[in-house]
RNA sequence: GGCGGGGUGGGUGAGUGGCUAAAACCAGCAGACUGUAAAUCUGCCGCCGACAGGCUUCGUUGGUUCGAAUCCAACCCCCGCCA
């Protein structure tokens, strides 16, 4: 690996989508050195879903891969049992053996996707802090004060406003620091909520006689909803082993002004062409779905493949702008022969001569519980009030019920389907 | 050990005896519109019931009352402050 010059690969690195780097000109010199950097990245094994938030780190973590650079991912088994102090969650459960190294499995599954195995090594916090004793944990904390974790602006605030801090979430920052001499990291990535953490692993390292990591800070994505940012508990978050059809369409659902970030954070169209897309956007030249459309299909390319992202395109396109049945809708399967059983005999209504077709009345709330379109009937008795139900494409009122037969397709609301099958009929 | 604050519908959080199935906001769902599942507007948003209406809910359990999320008692849980 020879030295980078200042051109355009370099350039990208450590400009584009990055929110702040610690110390940026001793980073250059690391790169520069041409040295084979040890870049750590920490993972949290009691929540194994890698969402788009997490993405924007680990296709940095990719770029210096492709210069040459080593991953080293910490399977994070003892600060796991923590918990992240950044939230207000709740201290997790402890979390047994098998449940962390089936999530460690799961993750890694994710996390390969973007980021090469081959240039990746795998350790475990427990292969150090699996010796560790009392002693020990006496001895790293006695290396901090107090006051140096409220520096920390999550802890200074919950102090300040007398809301609780447990004595374990200081350990976090310090554990996750020990990693990093443990494994005598060059540099450290993180979203910015992980500054103090990684600070932290500065100031261990230094005490140990360790040149200190940089830190590599990336934005924050924000989530779906345009304001929080991504995650998990706030259900805001598009996953990367979702299905490209979920994918592409939680892409389309994300606020326009959202757009260009992600288009920034997460792919790797050009800056030149994002230029062009935001004048487009300024001036009203370009529609900001199309733009939408083509940032979807980026997305799922990179975690499904180019067809799969075509086909989700279509499928988008046939549902959801053209209203189109799509294919390969759920299916409803059950004998008719058992259905005056199961809603009522009184109010279902065999058509004349035929057992393939009936109609319920009174209880097609039921029906639409039953398969499955509403949880309760209340709700289902809304959906019909409000005008959300249709059966082969002709809404239903309510009373007095509609036919129903083999191959019916009931639709309800803009985007759920299901095919009503007989199974007496398809032995 | 002492003092104080608090536990309300998916979330935040009002509500201190009837007008409260319980404000408001968020999330969610639906409809309209559209450039998309964006934005905006409208409606819905405990359960059962075709309707009328009924039932269950405000940490738990008892009690006071014609009537309680609201008052009393005990208990459980959470938090802060002072020792």
């Amino acid at each position: 690996m020879g030295k980078i010059p200042a051109t355009e690969p370099y350039r990208r690195l450590l400009k584009r989508g990055v929110a702040e780097i610690i110390i940026e000109e001793e980073l250059a010199k690391l790169l520069e050195s041409g040295r084979k950097l040890r870049l750590k990245q920490g993972f949290d094994p009691s929540c194994p879903d890698i969402h788009l938030g997490h993405v924007v780190g680990l296709r940095k973590l990719r770029q210096f891969q492709e210069l040459g650079h080593q991953v080293i991912l910490i399977v994070g088994d003892w600060t796991a049992q923590i918990g992240d102090p950044s939230g207000e969650s709740q201290t997790r459960p402890m979390l047994s053996p098998e449940e962390v190294r089936a999530n460690a499995e799961t993750y890694m599954k994710q996390f390969f996707k973007v980021v090469e195995r081959e240039k990746t090594r795998v350790v475990w916090q427990s292969e150090w802090f699996g010796k560790f004793n009392l002693g020990d944990v006496i001895g790293l904390a006695s290396k901090f004060t107090v006051a140096q974790m409220l520096q920390r602006d999550d802890f200074s605030k919950r102090y300040a406003s007398g809301r609780p801090i447990a004595i374990t979430e200081f350990l976090y920052p310090l554990l996750q620091a020990y990693d990093s001499v443990e494994i005598e990291a060059d540099v450290e990535f993180g979203g910015t909520d992980q500054k103090f953490n990684c600070l932290v692993g500065r100031e261990l390292q230094q005490m140990t006689g360790q040149p200190p990591q940089q830190v590599f800070l990336v934005p924050l994505l924000v989530g779906t909803d345009g304001s929080m940012k991504m995650s998990k508990s706030l259900g805001n978050y598009i996953a990367i082993d979702e299905s490209p059809n979920e994918i592409y369409g939680k892409v389309m659902s994300i606020p326009d002004d959202l757009m260009m970030d992600y288009f920034e954070l997460l792919t790797d169209v050009s800056d030149e062409e994002l230029a062009e897309f935001r004048k487009g956007l300024e001036n009203d030249s370009v529609n900001p779905m199309v733009l939408k459309k083509r940032l979807a299909r980026e997305i799922v390319e990179q975690f499904h493949d180019p067809k799969a992202a075509q086909d989700a395109e279509k499928h988008f396109e046939k549902t959801v702008q053209k209203r189109e049945v799509p294919e390969g809708i759920r299916e409803f399967r059950s004998p008719f022969s058992s259905l005056p059983e199961v809603l009522g005999s009184k109010d279902t209504i065999f058509y004349p001569g035929r057992k393939d077709m009936f109609l319920t009345r009174l209880p097609f709330t039921r029906f639409l519980v039953l398969i499955g379109v509403a949880d309760t009937r209340a709700e289902a008795r809304r959906l019909l009030a409000q005008g959300a139900v249709e059966v082969n494409g002709e809404k239903v009122i309510g009373e007095p019920g509609v036919w129903i037969q083999d191959g019916s397709i009931i639709k309800v609301g803009k985007r759920r389907f299901v095919k009503i099958v007989d199974a007496d009929k398809r032995t």
